[in-house]
RNA sequence: GGGAGCUUAGCUCAGCUGGUUCAGAGCAUCUGCCUUACAAGCAGAGGGUCACAGGUUCGAAUCCUGUAGCUCCCA
């Protein structure tokens, strides 16, 4: 049988993810006998293509499922995508666009047909990208936020909450485009600093009451917005502010228009900006809508759905806004009441698709009663903060608490028809209902108004935030609304692990829990994995804008899925950015180059059935306990949700473990056979050791797991038996780290003394416990190209030496010892010793560090100086023969 | 403006309830090796006042206070 010299990811991938589909090893149905673990996926936005957070993520999703499938749980991970409103109508319109069709030349139906088209032919692609990196999700599962299942489940809980009063419809400021006559959210406004002109409008102070004189006194305020003022319901001044103190229950004149506004004072203003006096705008303005809140202003909006003035503004009705900004300088001129312009860079917020300067615009929305909702579910908050649910890492408690802490409504319509369309019914009057369909609601609209015409009903023209239908996911996924008590359900949820991205704690993870206990009454998982923001070198984050992401499928061309698995995963500490570098990528590869390699060095040994090699044993006596000593570490190291530590692990048992000393010591001379014993002890080791890889490194281990043993078709890695720990004697393990120090001891004398690796040498060894080394003499001899060991209490003539413990090595070297240098290294570790010594003696004769410390650290103490008191001891017995 | 967090080797990070498993890992660097499993490798080595300043303590990278710098979230 011939093996190839180097591994071929791209045909091995291939090869084994074909084979895992067509057995349906990924395949997961109830199973009684059987603990669930379950993970819906993140749902990935449908006009996604696969990108470095992806990778990270569902690596770590993968890493965990697999782990638990090998583990003999029921292992489901439930794929699936979102329809991304805002992302999916834009790629819709733009698309309409190069086909010359304007959006609002077509029906909502039409358009819809349209964005449905789009989804089928490109809404598939980011899951096929997953294929490629090894996810072994269930496919038959794959579900879509607005498949017909899922938006029912998201109209029948709004109507239900709606019924509860735990949803409203009120006022909201919000991103108006002008042009594309839409609100936008934040991330597709882009903000940019321009020259703009800030404008010294005067306004006349009077007292409205009769018993005050008009004190014919004038304000200053400073605008960049002057046609703006037509909306003002108020002037405010910081309180603190001599130049405005006396200004106390007067009132302003609007000019031009002449309304009468109060003038107000609040810490709020900046008393360095401009003149120290602000107007207040509240309609068109956050800041002044807030300060419009609290003190209780009116509210006047100018402006048409085009950015036009209407009849709010009393003048230049029909102008466009920043036609009537000249018109108004001008008037204000004319009037003498603009002071001066002057020249100022500030930053303006442009919308992404139009480029239009948008516009800060009050609008009727929908709401949820955030704090009405967790009065009624205090266990959003109680389940994070007393680990029912778990944060990894658990710093993310804090950010959690102050987001409920501080919880705002949720605003959850948006203007746009790629979504779920708002179950709300209006008539012509103005009067609505909420219900599931037009038939329900006419039912509703009969008996609420009994006295009203029903007919043009019309449906709410809005459609339901994005995160309104993934809020349901790890419900709506088994269908948990439309069949409560399905067997799916019941047996997955709650789901085990969540695992995304910190930025999305709020808009996601901290509404599937308010979700989970709303609907179900049970918290949604169990534990929260919070992944790393994938960055590039300088720390920036990846995105498609700066151009500085590597293409995934790039990356797994060049180093494997494997490669670039464990790439992502060695540097990622949960919770912390990674900053990403394809070192780590080829990192990976260098490892299963590794492990082929080892393989190979297996696959190539012929077996002597008459040979015996009892020297072996003990190379694979400690290589068992290592590897159980590992597998404690490593099963910690998950339980804490520690993948890059679990991993690192894997990968030093491997490398430096089982490659480099292992392999090594029972390896027969070139060309020679081994014997049975040996070789299939080291088969058992090799298969274990592999399935410990396997989550990290699916596909190589599943080749290597066919090529190391004849097997079946269907008895493959993916569903081998997780190794158990055994028990490990430390015994050996601490012989073994003593044979390792004498091994690297010589090596080095080899290596300061210029000596070739494969000339033998000789050792003695001064102990009072032969014992202490019986068990490794062989290994020993072995690895260290030993002509002899022998035991004598005499110093060698003329040999190099080292120490350690409280025991002397010698190897004899005629003619190769510079004995100054000699006496020199062992003066200097007899100093540092004594040094050692020292530091440990002054503890102990602090009688307040003695009656202080607990016991346990006295006696720790106690021993060191014993140690170090035998170890002098040995020193200068060595130097005194030198 | 409000909040959270970070600062340990050249780089990325571990270091739990203070005590040699406390100064560690991987990568990078340096030295020597093309030793037939692997140069995508082997054998070794060097490298840190634990941001700074105080304090608590028998004892501080670890706890407290302040200072500086950085990051994120909310507005």
């Amino acid at each position: 049988m011939t093996i190839t010299k180097t591994y071929n990811p791209k045909e091995v991938e291939e090869k084994w993810y074909g084979h895992w589909l067509q057995h349906k090893f990924f395949k997961s149905v109830p199973n009684p006998n059987k603990k669930p673990f379950c993970i819906v996926i993140p749902p990935p936005n449908v006009t996604g293509v696969l990108h470095m957070g992806h990778m990270l993520n569902n690596t770590i999703q993968d890493v965990l499922i697999r782990k638990a499938r090998m583990q003999g749980m029921e292992a489901c991970w439930v794929p699936g995508t979102d329809h991304a409103s805002i992302a999916t109508e834009a790629k819709v319109v733009a698309m309409l666009r190069e086909k010359g069709i304007k959006k609002s030349d077509i029906s909502r139906e039409e358009f819809l047909k349209y964005s449905w088209e789009w989804k089928e032919k490109y809404g598939g692609i980011i899951l096929e990208q997953l294929k490629k990196l090894g996810a072994s999700c269930d496919w038959d599962r794959t579900r879509f936020t607005m498949e017909p299942d899922l938006s029912e489940a998201v109209i029948e809980v709004f109507v239900k909450m709606y019924e509860d009063g735990l949803i409203y419809k009120g006022n909201r400021m919000v991103n108006w485009d002008p042009a594309g006559k839409t609100a936008l959210s934040d991330e597709e406004v882009i903000y940019k600093e321009v020259n703009s002109k800030l404008y010294y409008v005067k306004y006349q102070v009077i007292n409205s009451s009769d018993d005050l004189k008009s004190p014919d006194e004038w304000v200053i305020v400073a605008t960049t917005r002057p046609e703006t003022i037509l909306g003002d319901t108020a002037l405010c001044v910081n309180p603190k502010d001599e130049r405005y103190k006396h200004l106390k229950n007067y009132k302003a004149l609007v000019p031009l228009i002449g309304r009468e506004i109060p003038i107000i004072y609040d810490e709020y203003v900046d008393m360095e900006f401009g003149t120290g006096c602000l107007k207040v705008t509240p309609a068109h303005d956050i800041n002044d809508y807030n300060l419009g809140l609290k003190h209780k202003l009116p509210l006047i909006d100018i402006f048409t759905d085009e950015g036009f003035l209407n009849e709010n503004a009393q003048l230049f009705i029909g102008d466009e806004r920043f036609i009537a900004r000249k018109k108004i300088a001008k008037a204000l001129q004319e009037k003498n009441q603009l002071d001066k312009i002057e020249d100022i860079k500030n930053n303006v917020g442009f919308s992404e698709r139009t480029d239009a300067v948008i516009e800060p615009r009050l609008s009727l929305q929908w709401f949820v009663d955030m704090k009405k909702y967790l009065k009624k579910n205090p266990q959003v908050l109680d389940a994070v903060m007393g680990d029912e649910i778990k944060l990894h890492p658990a710093k993310f408690k804090n950010t959690y608490k102050h987001w409920i802490d501080n919880i705002k409504d949720w605003c959850i319509s948006r203007q746009l028809w790629w979504g779920q369309r708002i179950p709300a019914y209006y008539l012509p009057s103005g009067e609505y209902v909420v219900a599931k369909t037009l038939e329900e609601a006419k039912e509703k609209f009969k008996s609420q108004f009994p006295n009203t015409k029903i007919e043009n009903i019309r449906q709410d023209e809005d459609v339901l935030d994005t995160w309104y239908s993934s809020w349901l996911w790890p419900i709506s996924v088994f269908d948990g609304f439309k069949n409560p008590d399905n067997p799916d359900i019941k047996y997955y949820y709650p789901t085990n692990d969540l695992v995304t991205a910190p930025e999305i704690l709020f808009f996601w993870v901290a509404r599937m829990i308010m979700a989970g206990y709303e609907f179900k009454g049970k918290k949604p998982f169990s534990n929260v994995y919070l992944t790393s923001i994938v960055r590039d070198k300088q720390g920036r984050k990846m995105s498609k804008s700066l151009g500085n992401s590597p293409d995934p499928l790039d990356l797994i061309q060049k180093y494997g899925a494997d490669g670039v698995r464990v790439g992502m995963l060695l540097s990622s500490p949960a919770g912390n950015d990674l900053l990403f570098d394809e070192k780590l990528c080829e990192q990976g590869r260098n490892f299963w180059n590794k492990i082929w390699n080892a393989f190979r060095l297996i696959k190539g040994w012929e077996v002597d059935p008459s040979l015996k090699r009892p020297e072996n044993e003990m190379a694979v006596q400690w290589f068992e306990a290592k590897f159980n000593a590992s597998l404690i570490e490593i099963e910690d190291h998950f339980s804490k949700y520690r993948l890059s530590d679990a991993l690192m692990a894997v990968y030093k048992l491997t490398w430096d473990d089982f490659c480099a000393w292992y392999l090594e010591m029972i390896k027969p001379g070139f060309e020679q056979p081994i014997d049975q014993k040996t070789l299939d002890a080291t088969i058992s080791i090799f298969e274990r050791l592999i399935k410990v890889i396997h989550p990290f490194m699916p596909f190589i281990t599943e080749e290597l797991w066919h090529e190391i043993k004849e097997r079946k078709e269907k008895d493959c890695i993916l569903i081998a038996e997780w190794p158990k720990d055994g028990s490990s004697s430390s015994d050996i393990l601490s012989e073994a780290d003593i044979a390792i120090e004498i091994i690297t001891n010589i090596r080095n004398i080899r290596n300061t003394k210029g000596l070739a690796k494969n000339t033998e040498l000789d050792l003695v060894i001064r102990t009072s416990d032969k014992n202490l080394y019986k068990r490794f003499e062989p290994l020993i001899r072995k690895m260290a190209v030993l002509k002899e060991l022998t035991y004598s209490q005499e110093k060698p003539e003329a040999a190099a030496g080292f120490v350690i413990k409280s025991d002397e090595f010698f190897i004899p070297l005629k003619g190769e010892i510079d004995i100054e240098k000699e006496k020199e290294n062992i003066l200097k570790e007899l100093e540092y010793t004594k040094g050692f010594l020292l530091s440990v003696d002054k503890k102990l004769s602090n009688e307040r560090f003695v009656s202080s410390a607990p016991v346990q650290v006295v006696e720790s103490e106690k021993k060191k100086k014993a140690d170090a008191e035998a170890r002098i001891k040995a020193l200068e017995q060595t130097l005194a023969q030198l």
